[in-house]
DNA sequence: TGTACATCAGTGAACGCGCGTTCACTGATGTAC
DNA sequence: TGTACATCAGTGAACGCGCGTTCACTGATGTAC
């Protein structure tokens, strides 16, 4: 029944954008293509003419997650000259993401991505990689500056970082947003931080 | 064709154990029964005897991992006396527990328990939320004993906790055992620590 | 500006596959007497 | 200790379901002249 056409670009997008709502309720492996079609308005074989397959559909949402991860980093590089800064600013630009898109940990939690097919396992695990790396880059810059104690692998700060938001976040999502995820990676926040940076002797924080 | 009959009781252990393996390798959500049936050399229907389902199943599973973390909170208590200490060994058996069992990664990150029923997601919910108040409680020993800082909530520094772990777990799975987690661990518990310890010189708030 | 044709985004029916689960059955094991 | 019967853990065939994907088609949109 009669949906109007539509340019394939503007397609592309509506449905990438559904595919992140669906991932976002029902995670990776439950991103299905009729209810993606349906939720577009369109009819499950109409997909077809926009995207090869689901796999192309999950390609375009990791590039996407991909690309707000590293936004992110980019961004608070302009937001503030301070490492620290910086570091604090991404940590909340993180929780947000995670926040207004769950998409985010479900694709990376994913059934599909954990275990299903290399080539997935092998995308997140770049994404990962690249995201942790970019933070590191990050922290190390901290310590060139002498803002951060230097006798810490700046990897391992990263991973720290990412542990600050990761259990939170996935408690949240089993709550059901019970969990003010914000408020307490702040907590976290500033019991790490305080003990990263360098101590200025005897001064003020 | 032909296997051995079994008591019901021998078959249940058995393909419990079949059932960790196989989500270790594939996911909560590719514990499959007709491969669960095959690797302890029975027919798919057969599983059936033993279990109502493949829920039921899973159910096993899941109470399996919740022994098996609340069993090493109560083992770090006769271990140790120092609530610090505590917690550092609680650290390492979580990590060995990971290490040695995947399974459990999967089950906690699993889609079947992140989307589809709203049962399973409360299960894990409440097994993530005893654990963390288990490792909460841990820390406000601490605090009384006067060894842990106590400007800082239980809870957030049992997520924290989970925080050292989590990450680096994620990516060694991803990265097939590349990732010496037990290493970075420890790393990030001693800057971890160290920061949430009461110093010496500021005894009291 | 109109006509002829190519392209393109829709449709619905059908196919195939994997998988959980059911069912009637069989032969071994356990139990009562 | 042997016999009769109940129970119980196997088997394989079949069913049903959800789902991704294919295909022949149609009517709208774009383009050449």
């Amino acid at each position: 029944m009669g949906a109007t056409k539509q340019r394939t670009e503007v397609r592309r997008r509506q449905i990438a954008r559904a595919a992140l709502r669906l991932m976002a309720r029902r995670g990776a492996g439950g991103l299905r293509i009729g209810a993606l079609a349906r939720s577009v308005g369109l009819v499950p074989s109409a997909v077809y003419r926009h995207f090869r397959g689901r796999d192309a559909v999950m390609d375009l949402v990791l590039d996407y997650v991909r690309d707000e991860l590293m936004a992110n980093v980019a961004a608070v590089r302009t937001q503030a000259r301070d490492p620290l800064k910086r570091l604090h600013r991404l940590l909340r630009r993180h929780v947000r993401l995670i926040v207004q898109n769950r998409a985010i940990l479900r694709v990376v939690f994913s059934e599909d991505v954990f275990g299903e097919s290399p080539r997935r396992r092998e995308q997140v695990r770049a994404l990962m990689h690249d995201y942790l790396g970019a933070v590191a880059e990050l922290f190390q810059e901290g310590q060139q500056a002498g803002r951060v104690r230097r006798d810490a692998e700046p990897r391992t700060l990263a991973l720290m970082f990412l542990g600050l938001i990761q259990p939170a976040a996935l408690l949240w999502h089993l709550s059901g947003k019970q969990l003010p995820v914000a408020v307490v990676t702040e907590q976290a926040w500033e019991i790490f931080s305080e003990s990263v940076a360098t101590k200025p002797k005897e001064e003020r924080r």
